[in-house]
DNA sequence: CCTCACTCTTATGTATACATTCACGCACTC
DNA sequence: GAGTGCGTGAATGTATACATAAGAGTGAGG
């Protein structure tokens, strides 16, 4: 793999995992050294992390890991409500429930998962990350699937620190069964609202989970 | 201004323009003699326009610019709905009318700009791009934010390919003033289904009169 | 005549040397 | 004593040399 390829990898991971705080300052060659190659390829790892938005320009010459407070977290969700709800939009009117089949089952047994420790939880988030790509697929529109992505970065970040009560992944597997069977349904305003009513519950958690956390509600990590 | 950056601004307005045209390959080392620069900003300046969606890379070694066909200009209309939709409506939510006052004013008077010929012109869009600017402002979301900007991006790389029909920006105007309005009176949904109803009517015009000059509808360039 | 493989070219990927600019600190002046 | 200006240093910005790999062209073999 290309050392460019690499250490933006390496470096997204450690941001998304909190490796890497918010504030954090990512200087090219104390990065180059630690991560083994040269500047020129912690450059490009850079610029990318930057156009991801999990690095942000806090003057012209430093980089620091994007803060995560509660207001860029409200923030993620209301431009998630507009993506996720537009694509959830498409992939029902573009007809094709077949696709969705094999998908609402797995869906549907995903609050089983929930008694099976921390395996069970993997599968269960691969079972909402599986519902996710599909959407974003079936919606068929390559600059959506482009923000798309780069919206999931973030709230991958987001469900790292929001604390994994079974309770709430139980409600939030029973929301996405109604998503996928709106979008199997053809119902794309059902499908849109859904993932709306999904999205407004989740962030309320999220928020409740950081507030208890962090109790001053800014600096999170 | 550092050279990657005017590598960057040089090759964007290339695009924009048509000047290098769909499909047109963007090797760093003749774009770095042709820009009088080396290989180094060259390669950041086709990274940023690769992540902008204006590069795509064609294959592991070559990149092109970006396609603009009939199917990837209704693409960039059903993100913009998503996300223009949600910046009105989130600006209508803010409740902070007073910023624009001024604006809608501006708007109003838009339509009688179009007959000062292309300095007129010129002024018409400056207005509507201010009507953006300061939606996106209101909004305050900056994820949402930089989302828009990338949009915006593509949206004038489509204005230079439609005709610009006096007619239809005269239409296109009131129904700005519309969204303005709505904006300001607090109707958040009444933003957001203006900002609808005008990105339909409007991808109709684009699509009719691409349609008009490139008869095939999907080589457009 | 077609196909496969090898080589050679030419592109990108990486490392590093050099240039430039900004920030900090110290000293000097008012 | 405070403020300004200069010097020093360390960071990023740029150029270039070198490494590597993808792709095209050519040759031989079927």
């Amino acid at each position: 793999m290309r050392a460019s390829e690499r250490a933006y990898r390496a470096l997204r991971e450690e941001i998304l995992d909190g490796a890497l705080e918010p504030g954090a300052a990512l200087a090219e060659v104390e990065q180059a050294n630690r991560l083994g190659v040269s500047r020129t390829p912690v450059r490009e790892a850079l610029a990318r992390l930057e156009a991801d938005g999990l690095a942000t320009a806090a003057s012209a010459r430093v980089l620091q890991v994007s803060a995560l407070d509660a207001a860029s977290i409200v923030s993620l969700y209301e431009l998630r409500e507009a993506l996720e709800g537009q694509a959830a939009r498409l992939a029902a009117g573009r007809r094709e429930p077949e696709r969705f089949t094999a998908l609402r089952k797995r869906i549907a047994g995903a609050p089983e998962l929930l008694d099976s420790g921390d395996e069970g939880l993997r599968a269960y988030y691969g079972a909402v990350d599986a519902l996710d790509d599909e959407i974003e697929s079936a919606a068929a529109n390559a600059m959506l699937g482009a923000a798309l992505r780069s919206v999931r970065l973030h709230s991958a970040r987001v469900r790292r620190l929001a604390r994994h009560h079974p309770e709430r992944l139980r409600a939030a597997a029973s929301e996405h069964l109604l998503i996928v069977d709106s979008i199997i349904a053809g119902d794309a305003d059902l499908a849109a609202h859904a993932t709306h009513v999904h999205l407004h519950l989740s962030l309320r958690h999220a928020l409740a989970s950081i507030e208890a956390r962090h109790p001053d509600g800014h600096r999170v990590a």
